[in-house]
Formats: structure tokens, C-alpha cells, sequence
DNA sequence: AAAAATTAATTAAACGTTTGTTTAGTTTTA
DNA sequence: TAAAACTAAACAAACGTTTAATTAATTTTT
């Protein structure tokens, strides 16, 4: 079954490498996981960075969908949108932070140059799509003239910044070493109300 | 000169780690590089992870200064307290913006806990030193009620995330990919701008 | 449908590099 | 002359990858 190897092989990397980064985790610690032989991950993907390749174009297909779907839906207000693709995307980062902190790890890294691309055409896509919404809003005149690419840009990096370090959180949000932040909802509905009343402030004219 | 030679390879060790990676450097680039024997990394500094924990220290006691100091000064009001540490932000981060993300890069990986405790703790420090202006300012009823931590969160999320990747940046900004986006003095004051026009939004209640 | 031939999948072992580190000896400094 | 600084060489471990051989599956031939 060569497809559901791969695709076995694919799901123990993803695991390994957003717990423990790829570059420490070794061929022989997947295969021993996976339980598959070691050759098996070159047999079928080539190479280690190739496999990597496999992972990052298989999550970054999944990623664009939404924005594009919430882009398109016209009966929906801007600041609606803009609210809802806050609370998705903390959702989403929020699920698997410590993949999420593989992805921007990649994309911040001068390594795999070929990786890196992907990413950073995705990411920048991502960014555009949303910024349009804005956009549409500014045209509206129901949101001020704001800089669309770069409001994207803070609502992103608002979450990122606050999901690097599990014990980083925990420090800001004085809680005990051990908390699991990232799993406790009121938590995620702090961060949420947050970005959601920075940006009500921040874009529109009628508050 | 034992100190001299320590401080040598520390900044060599900076700009390597920095371009390529602490992963990706080897002791003999950096031997090379600085023009000492391989043997003289461990012979100062016992290992190359020690090595790396000096540079850290180094840049971690001198990233706490500024905002004490803005933070004792009674002359200047919040907002203009606020405005200014943005500029300086965007400013320190442009000036060597790949040791930034070598930073980041370490307080996302789960290697190497010590290290990644330093910077964690800094990054701390350093926040919550910066969200008691926030807190200032609204004690003093010149503020909304915001959430102060999270608001700086996203002062310095916005400005990681549009440094991230240059290409990213460019791609974002529309700019051809041998764009340099941080030399460029164009690019810093709209990025300085934006966030300074959100944060007024965000925080004040007379505008 | 059975046998033969061919291709694909899998394995254990080995290969060749590179890595951080150490050693044992030499030179320099105080 | 004793301690510190430095060097070239070697060490041991880990890594990604390849090889050569074996088993399983598929296709072709009779």
C-alpha cells in the first residue's frame, strides 16, 4: 500500500518534527516510531528535506481556503468577516501550536530555500486575501484608511507572539509553569476579544 | 588576551548564527571564519551550546535598558512613552534583523531549555515592564481599559511579523525580490506609523 | 489457471561524511 | 619555570544515504 505508507510516514513526521524540530529529529528516530525501516523514507520521498517538502505543501493546500470562501461571500459586513477570520485563526493556531511554530520556523530560516518559497508564497497570499476584505471595507468608508496589509500583519503576529512559548504564556498571563494555556478557553477567548476589539478600534469610523 | 579573544569569536559567532543558523553553523566555520583553532570554542567556552548561551546573555542584558528606563521618567506622558518604544523597537530589530530572528528562532524550539528559559524570561520581563505603561495610562483614565500584556504582545507580533522574511516582505509590499525592505528608511516609517496610528486607536479615549 | 518473468516493496548492513569534543604536545606569557 | 594559550591530530558518535539481497505483489506467457 504505497500511498497509506506515505501517508503514515508523513503523519509520524509531522508529530516529530513540530515536537522536536527538524533537524533533531533523525531519520532513525521516525522509522522507529513509524515503525518502519530506515531506508523506507527515502525509498518513498527521496530525502529527509524532501519529505519535509511533502509535509509543507500538504498543509500549506489546506490553508488557503477559508479567506478565499469568507472573501467571496458578499452578504456577510466586513467587520463581520474580519471578526470571524480572528477567531479561525486563533482556532486553527491554537489546535497545533507547536506545528504552527514548525511553519514559521521554516519560514524564518535561511535553510531549504525551496521550503522556504512555499511558505512564504502562501503566507503572503494568505495576507493579501485577508487585506483585500479591508480593503473592501475602506472603499465601504465603513472602516478608516488604514494600512490593509500591514493590519493583517498584527492581527497575525498578535497570535504568534503570544503562542511561541507555551512558557512565555504562562509568564504573561501569571499563571503556574505547569498551565496548558493553549488548551484552557477562557484563555483563547481573552486573546480573541482582544485582536477583535484592538481592530474594531483600529478600523472602523462608526464605533 | 583571554577576554578580547572570547569577545572575537562571540562576534563572529553572532554574525554566523545569525545568517545560517545555531544548527547549520559547524565550530569549524566559525574557526574559520574567525581565524582560531577549532580546539579554542570549547577551550573558552566548554561548548558550543555554552557558546551560544554567552551570546544570549550578552544580548539579553542589553535588551531590558530602555524600557526602565522610559518607565521611570515622569515627564513624558503614556502615550508619547508608547510612540517612542514602538520607534525604538522597529529600529533595533531593522538593524540586525537576522539575529532577531535567530532569537526567535530559539524561544519557539524546545531544544536547548536553558537557553530558550533566558530568553523567555527577558521577553517576559520586558513585557510586562512595557504593558505598565499601558497600565499607567489607564489608571490615569488617558486609556480604555485594554488588556495591557496582550496590547504589547501585538506592538512587538506586528512588528516580528513583517520582519520575518524579507521575501515575505516584499512580496507583501510589492516590492522586486532583491528589495532590501530594511535598509529602507520608507519602509520603517510606514511600518513605525501604522502601529503607532493603531495603538492610538486602541488606547486613547479622547482622540 | 498455472508457471514463469518482472516489478515493487522491504530489510539489515554498511558507507562515507560531518559533527562536537578531547588529547597530547608545543609555544607563549608572566 | 610554572601557568596559560594555542595547535594539529585523532576520537567517537551520529547522521543521511546507499547497497545488495530477499520477499511480496503484479504482469506476462503458456
Amino acid at each position: 500500500m504505497p500511498v497509506d505508507k506515505k501517508q503514515h510516514i508523513i503523519s509520524h513526521a509531522m508529530q516529530l518534527f513540530a515536537d522536536k524540530g527538524f533537524e533533531a529529529t533523525s531519520i532513525r528516530d521516525l522509522a522507529k516510531v513509524a515503525d518502519v525501516n530506515v531506508a523506507m523514507v527515502n525509498y518513498y520521498f527521496g530525502s529527509k528535506e524532501k519529505l519535509m517538502e511533502a509535509i509543507i505543501e500538504e498543509k500549506a493546500a489546506y490553508m488557503k481556503d477559508r479567506i478565499e470562501e469568507l472573501n467571496a461571500n458578499t452578504s456577510i459586513s466586513e467587520i463581520d468577516k474580519v471578526n470571524a477570520l480572528i477567531e479561525d485563526y486563533v482556532n486553527r493556531i491554537v489546535s497545533n501550536p507547536n506545528f504552527h511554530k514548525l511553519l514559521y520556523k521554516e519560514l524564518m530560516g535561511s535553510n531549504r530555500e525551496y521550503l522556504n518559497q512555499i511558505l512564504t508564497n502562501t503566507f503572503a497570499r494568505n495576507t493579501k486575501n485577508f487585506a483585500k476584505i479591508i480593503d473592501s471595507g475602506i472603499k465601504k468608508k465603513v472602516f478608516k484608511k488604514v494600512d490593509s496589509v500591514l493590519t493583517v500583519a498584527s492581527i497575525v503576529g498578535s497570535i504568534t507572539q503570544i503562542m511561541m512559548s507555551k512558557n512565555m504564556c504562562n509568564q504573561l498571563m501569571e499563571k503556574p509553569q505547569d498551565y496548558e494555556p493553549y488548551t484552557d478557553e477562557a484563555f483563547k477567548k481573552r486573546l480573541v476579544k482582544h485582536i477583535q476589539q484592538m481592530m474594531q478600534s483600529h478600523l472602523l469610523i462608526n464605533q
